[in-house]
DNA sequence: GTCTATACACCGATAGAC
DNA sequence: GTCTATCGGTGTATAGAC
């Protein structure tokens, strides 16, 4: 329903409509139309989990091509679905603050990416930091400014090229992939 | 009232309370609660393009150094007024979408950016759109996960070095900044 | 226990008197 | 131009049938 009227649209009587009940009876299964939303927002960051957990079965054993992979993982799966990546995200929802219950998945996600950073010797909280902002206005800026196209997500690569650089991160295996090359 | 008690908590009757009025006569200055965004999101950019401009007045000549002012520049101004940022930048209001004479301020905006750029050899969209991803992307990170902090504020002059180091912007007299060298 | 019925307070918006 | 009165809709809550 959110995909289809948006996320802040909801209403308690349309969604009781839709699993065949009155709206008060909602109240039997959640305290509040927050507790909705913290549902979803537990759901959805479960989600982001396990899809970041599957990607991580097969990344590469580089650094560039590992970042390259888990950039690109979150980078999709964010532009995949507006109303999720609002309610994960961007605090859309006047009010909502998520519990520590539904949080978790999200925080289970962000230690994935530090355990990953720390696996090519990058265990600054800075390092981590940049490439969260750097990866995430990518999002936001696909999202924004040209949503359902790609020109922010031809970007991606590059732009995770450009941070491996700056962290002259790559084995001598992988020579580093300078200026505007693209592969 | 924004910054009070926030920017989707508006409400008709307490901001005609704040200026002496009922709630209905505010119709008769706005055809619409999104009409009173619309004018805040109209002001909003008019500032920042006003704030854009006093510092382009004193840019330094070279490309690093015009950047760093640029985005330092747009970040204390995006972090400083969250209600603000959020009605310029983020889409926190459902439903609503700035008229096209309140959103001509933010294309100029755009606009001297994209002069600045030029300026610098850097005529492709491509380089424009990274540099506003990346600067966009630290202003929501400060927002959402440090507020009132500085932990992404003190990554804007890496962030800028990083882009200028990959784009290979410094003339002579400019040493490249590379690695983890801060001012 | 789970649902229905009903009510409350508040919202944005409109109609019409002055 | 501002007011009073009011409308339909919303989140929320409670009482009570089954």
């Amino acid at each position: 329903m959110a995909r289809e009227v948006g996320l802040a649209q909801l209403t308690l009587r349309e969604v009781a409509d839709r699993v065949g009940m009155r709206a008060p009876s909602l109240y039997s299964h959640f305290d509040s139309k927050h507790a909705i939303y913290d549902a979803m927002f537990g759901q959805a960051w479960t989600e982001c989990l396990a899809v970041s957990n599957a990607a991580l079965a097969q990344v590469p054993p580089d650094a560039r091509g590992a970042l390259h992979l888990a950039a690109r993982t979150f980078f999709d799966f964010a532009v995949s679905d507006l109303p999720r990546h609002q309610l994960m995200n961007l605090r859309t929802i006047p009010g909502f603050q998520p519990s520590a219950e539904s949080y978790a998945p999200a925080v289970a996600t962000l230690e994935l990416a530090r355990d990953l950073f720390g696996r090519h010797g990058m265990t600054g909280q800075e390092e981590l930091d940049l490439y969260v902002a750097l990866v995430g206005g990518l999002v936001d800026a696909q999202h924004a400014n040209d949503p359902g196209g790609d020109r922010w997500s031809r970007l991606v690569d590059r732009a995770v090229d450009m941070f491996v650089d700056h962290l002259d991160l790559d084995e001598e295996q992988h020579p580093p992939n300078r200026k505007k090359e693209r592969s």
